[in-house]
DNA sequence: GCCAACGTTGGC
DNA sequence: GCCAACGTTGGC
């Protein structure tokens, strides 16, 4: 099974908030490989929860994808901070997902600490320059991030 | 708030 | 198709 990190401004939706109400749409990803990596996923397929642009940067939680890829909704709303005047011709170019809480951890495990494992330094997240908001991980990536979130 | 790095747009 | 200008991301 296909494993994932996705990123969100925890003012936006953050894990907690998520735990809240159980379940949530991802939406508003406005980039094409992010979009493509959003129409890969599958229902079943795990996510590591990423906080971005916030005091404490780094992985949250592990999230669920509980609805593969749709027409984003928020594109075609005038109302919304992610709407694509573009809609207006009948064309939706983006994605959303649904996605349900799995797990929080006890805390985040940073950023910083994530940098500092010489086995994730080939992770998409700490590469130079990489902005990608969706991204594959592979499963070593994925169970070495679990065991530091375990010894937290 | 700063700014490096990147993606996107649009004129040519 | 090139590429400069612009907007955005996101850590710090």
């Amino acid at each position: 099974m296909p494993t994932w990190l996705m990123k969100s401004e925890p003012d936006e939706l953050s894990i907690q908030e998520l735990a809240r109400q159980g379940q949530a749409r991802w939406d508003g990803v406005r980039n094409f490989q992010a979009r493509n990596y959003l129409r890969a996923m599958q229902e079943g397929d795990l996510f590591l929860f990423y906080h971005s642009s916030c005091a404490q940067p780094g992985v949250a939680g592990i999230g669920r994808i509980v609805q593969g890829a749709y027409p984003d909704p928020s594109a075609c709303d005038p109302q919304s901070p992610y709407h694509d005047p573009r809609t207006a011709s009948g064309k939706n170019l983006w994605s959303a997902v649904d996605v349900a809480f799995e797990e929080a951890f006890p805390e985040v495990l940073a950023l910083s600490r994530i940098k500092l494992c010489d086995d994730l330094k080939d992770l998409p997240l700490v590469q130079k320059g990489s902005r990608l908001s969706v991204m594959p991980v592979n499963l070593e990536h994925w169970d070495t991030i679990l065991r530091l979130a375990r010894q937290l």
